[in-house]
DNA sequence: CGAACTTTATGAAGCGTTTCATTCCGATGC
DNA sequence: GCATCGGAATGAAACGCTTCATAAAGTTCG
């Protein structure tokens, strides 16, 4: 058996290898690599082909520590399970990737132990910088954000004292948007259902509504506080409205899809409570699911892929210019008008 | 101005500063780090004071470079999008970090060119080993993979000729558990819905449907073949039963939650195709939505979770042990019952 | 043809760890 | 008091890359 064309020392390839393999010195094949433009063609062919022959594949770690600085960049998302912060990643890699970044995503899945590993674990591999979308909870709210060194830009909740750069959501237009797309329709007494109102989004959610509704002659505001924001206390709350009678309401504005769906599940079944005709229901994020249930949900669709965008535009200025002085972006989100609103216009 | 008490260098502090600051040799602060065992407790805390001072943080770069190996594991998944691959990347890391290694997702996005720049990614950052779901789709099938040298588990998917350990759902059986469902209800007369059917999942499922129905004396079977397994391929083929008059199925199963929701919009409007009292519709890989829909839809779950598990612990299998020879392990999807075709019994 | 440039290739130094053969030092036993 | 022993600390080499001052090879022009 002749030896294997792999490197000298048994394992995988190095450049000294491919080098040897080429007959041109080691700096040579990493200006094939990086420099191509001064290599001659017929060098460059030859290391190429080498390097193809050899299999050989660049070893980013010994790149990065040369370097000091690597071109991956860490997303620290809160929870992978909610499309919003997929919709924030991928918006994010778009442009990363324009700028030859690579994003690279952890899942803190909701836990702050995991989350502030996640921050650790891209600080300590030295990577170019850290996106990090935290959940609004006092979880989040209290976390000591150890990435002192590495840029990082923060989504989805504003730094204390401008530490970072970060995008957010204008929480207060999102209500005003549903109060006044229900306002408009004719709707009068209006239901905010949502909670716990500690959360800062929904808080301003609701403060927002409170806004809208007040400019409006005749129109009321009940809030039903929830204990969170799933399909279960959705239906919950649902119960809570139709203990009161039909026609008390002829709105209810819901601070997250979840509650809005759970409230129509349980709503529109009772006489008097039919969504849109009785009630009209409004949710919130635009989850994928909101346009995908039998009523597909009005919404206030949260700018995810924007969100992540513009957090990688911020992120590569600050890479580029450390200089650059912090800012928060405020981002609006906008309306999505389906059928738990409007009835059956956009049906066939 | 004192100088800081950083590096000696401007950049961030390195161990030779931790020894420095500590007086101690460089490496005993690597021993702190590693074999804390092998140092001193006086010592050990001296030079863990020095780290918590100059704010040092290990380079990973370096030490992977050092090491020949990170203790990182990259997964590679098809779509974010996709709960079932959430779900799979979730499985994973709570395997990973029980051996101490982390998982970093890099998201596909549904994309070829993606997908192959994310697997070379990996490699090239040396990570200890690879999780690769891509999509059941003619594009991941003709996929050369690079990683011929990091140790790589393929998800949902199996390699042509056990090029690498793999982790699969039997598909046949979950066709047959969704027949078997509506069989025992006394459903006869069923039609399966989806496509296109040179997708092998899809084309599975039916055979698993057809063996069941098959073995069933009086029940038919027909099929619809769809142009995907979204929404709107549901809706479509909801039209092309309802053409074929009431009373002629009653029961459809559907290749993917998707196309169940799409169809139960459709038909639950029209009088003699209620669901699930005229037809009893099941679903396909139990995505969050399926249980949130106005009528929850019968599915047949995918185990993500498991299959992301298993696909860790095989890697961690082939980490620790090179020689050890591939397999494919193959997982069973289980039936979760809800009202598309069990009617009210589970309601209040 | 040779001087003066310009382009291309070279290879050693350095990045921040880990590793391990070696040295140091304090404790033990006689 | 001295030799012996073992645990603790040391520091140089190595990991694979980039960088850059320098050398070599071409090119141009008088």
């Amino acid at each position: 058996m002749a030896a294997q064309p792999r490197s000298s020392s048994g394992g995988r390839p190095s450049m000294a290898d491919v080098a040897a393999h080429a007959q041109v010195a080691i700096g040579t094949v990493s200006n094939v690599l990086n420099n191509p433009e001064k290599v001659t063609e017929k060098t460059r062919r030859r290391v190429q082909a080498s390097i193809a022959e050899l299999g050989f594949v660049r070893n980013d770690a010994a790149r990065s520590l040369a370097v000091g600085t690597s071109n991956a960049v860490g997303l620290v998302v809160a929870d992978l399970g909610n499309s919003f912060f997929v919709d924030i990643a991928r918006g994010a890699e778009s442009v990363l990737r324009r700028h030859g970044l690579n994003g690279m995503i952890t899942d803190s899945d909701i836990d702050r132990d995991k989350e502030v590993r996640n921050l650790e674990l891209f600080e300590a591999s030295r990577v170019a910088g850290i996106i990090f979308a935290p959940l609004d909870t006092p979880l989040a709210r209290s976390a000591t954000l150890p990435a002192a060194t590495t840029p990082l830009v923060l989504v989805n909740y504003e730094s204390p004292h401008l530490a970072y750069a970060g995008v957010i959501v204008d929480e207060h237009h999102g209500g005003e948007l549903a109060a006044r797309h229900l306002l408009a329709l004719g709707r009068r007494r209006i239901a905010f259902v949502g909670g716990p109102l500690f959360l800062t989004a929904v808080r301003e959610r609701r403060e927002g509504v409170i806004r809208a509704v007040s400019e409006t002659p005749g129109a009321t505001l009940d809030t039903i506080e929830t204990g969170g924001l799933d399909l279960q206390h959705g239906r919950q709350a649902a119960h809570e409205l139709i203990a009161q009678g039909p026609g008390r309401f002829d709105a209810v504005i819901a601070a997250s899809d979840l509650i809005a769906i759970g409230l129509i599940q349980i709503l529109d079944e009772m006489p008097g409570f039919r969504v849109p005709q009785d009630v009209a229901v409004t949710g919130y994020d635009d989850n994928h699911f909101a346009s995908e249930s039998a009523i597909p949900v009005t919404t206030v669709a949260q700018p995810g892929h924007e969100m992540g965008r513009t957090a990688a535009e911020l992120l590569m200025q600050r890479i580029n210019d450390p200089q650059t002085p912090n800012r928060t972006v405020v981002l609006r989100p906008h309306l999505i008008a389906r059928r738990s609103t409007l009835g059956d216009v956009w049906r066939h």
